[in-house]
DNA sequence: CGTGCTGTTGCTAG
DNA sequence: ACTAGCAACAGCAC
C-alpha cells in the first residue's frame, strides 16, 4: 500500500498510540523481511525503552527512543501495523509483533515480506544514519524547480523513473509519479534533461500538490493499523490516469490513457496531451 | 494449471 | 557517471 502519503497516514495515526509508552520486547515470526530479522538485536534496543517521538522520513517510519536509538521501519509494497490487544492470535502474516506496556502490541503484517525492521542509531537531528543517502522531501524546502532543473541537465533517463530516484526526491512512488506527469502535461518517457525550467516548476508544484491532497485524503489505500484489512482510500477515486489504461482522458476525453512498461513498471498517460 | 501483473528498494552488470 | 534490470515474496485476476 504504501506510497509517501499512505506512509505519513500511517504515522499519524500511530504516533499518538505510542509516544509515552514503552517496549517490552519484540518476537519475529519469520527468519527475514526484506533483510533477515534480528530478534536479538530488537530486543536489545527496545526493551524497556520508552518512545519519545515517532516520524517519517521519505517512507521510513523512525520511531524514536532516545539517546540516539530508535526502530526503523519500512512498510515495502504490502506492508501494514496495527496495534492490538496481546491475547489476539497473530494474522496469518503477521511477521513482527512489538510487545508495549498495558498488554498491546505494535504488529507489522506483511504478505510479500518486503518490509524492515530493525534497531537503529540517530544523527543529530534524528535520522537514521541508514537513510543518510536519501534526497530532498518532496514537501520540504529543498525541493524547488530550480533544484530539479539542476539535477536533471545531462540526465537521460526518462523523468518518471528519475523523480521516482530516491536520490533525486524522495516519496514519489508509481502512482503519483503517473498522476503527476499527466497534471503537468509531461509523457513519462522523456528525458529528464529535456524538461525546460519551466516545466521543472510546473512539476515540483504539481508533485507537492498530489502528495498533500493525498495526505488530506488519508492515503490512496488505507492501511490497517487498527483493524480489518485494507480499503482502498478515498484518494483512489481522484487518480487520473493510473490504473485507468483504455479509459478516456479526464482533460481530452477522445483520448485513450495508454499504458507502458518503463523499467519494469507499469506507466499511464494521455497520448494526447502528455508532450 | 500456468502466466503475468502488483503500491519498494538497493544491488549488479554493462 | 549513469542506467536498465533484477531479486526478494505472496496473492490475485485471467
Amino acid at each position: 500500500m504504501p506510497e509517501l502519503p499512505e506512509v505519513e497516514t500511517v504515522t499519524r495515526a500511530i504516533r499518538p498510540l505510542l509516544l509515552k509508552r514503552t517496549f517490552k520486547n519484540a518476537s519475529c515470526l519469520v527468519e527475514r523481511l526484506r533483510h533477515p530479522l534480528d530478534e536479538e538485536a530488537l530486543n536489545h534496543c527496545l526493551a524497556g525503552q520508552r518512545i519519545v517521538d515517532v516520524r517519517r522520513r521519505a517512507k521510513y517510519i523512525v520511531i524514536d527512543l532516545g539517546k540516539n536509538t530508535g526502530l526503523l521501519l519500512h512498510l515495502g509494497m504490502t506492508g501494514h501495523l496495527r496495534i492490538c490487544k496481546s491475547e489476539l492470535p497473530a494474522d496469518k502474516h503477521d511477521r513482527v509483533i512489538f510487545h508495549l506496556s498495558r498488554k498491546e502490541d505494535l504488529r507489522l503484517k506483511d504478505a510479500r515480506r518486503f518490509s524492515m525492521a530493525k534497531p537503529c542509531t540517530l544523527d543529530e537531528d534524528g535520522i537514521p544514519h541508514e537513510l543518510a543517502h536519501l534526497g530532498p522531501e518532496p514537501l520540504g524546502e529543498k525541493f524547488t524547480g530550480e533544484y530539479l532543473f539542476k539535477i536533471s541537465r545531462k540526465r537521460k533517463r526518462p523523468i518518471k523513473s528519475f523523480i521516482m530516484d530516491q536520490a533525486v526526491v524522495v516519496g514519489v512512488g508509481n502512482i503519483y509519479a503517473s498522476e503527476a506527469l499527466w497534471r503537468v502535461g509531461i509523457r513519462p518517457g522523456r528525458a529528464a534533461s529535456r524538461l525546460t525550467k519551466g516545466e521543472c516548476e510546473s512539476l515540483v508544484a504539481a508533485i507537492r500538490e498530489i502528495l498533500r491532497e493525498a495526505i488530506d485524503f488519508g492515503g490512496t489505500t488505507i492501511i490497517n493499523f487498527a483493524g480489518a484489512n485494507g480499503e482502498h482510500g478515498a484518494f483512489s477515486e481522484r487518480l487520473a490516469v493510473y490504473g485507468r489504461a483504455g479509459e478516456p482522458c479526464l482533460r481530452c476525453p477522445h483520448t485513450t490513457i495508454k499504458r507502458i512498461v518503463q523499467t519494469g513498471r507499469s506507466s499511464f498517460y494521455c497520448p494526447n496531451c502528455q508532450r
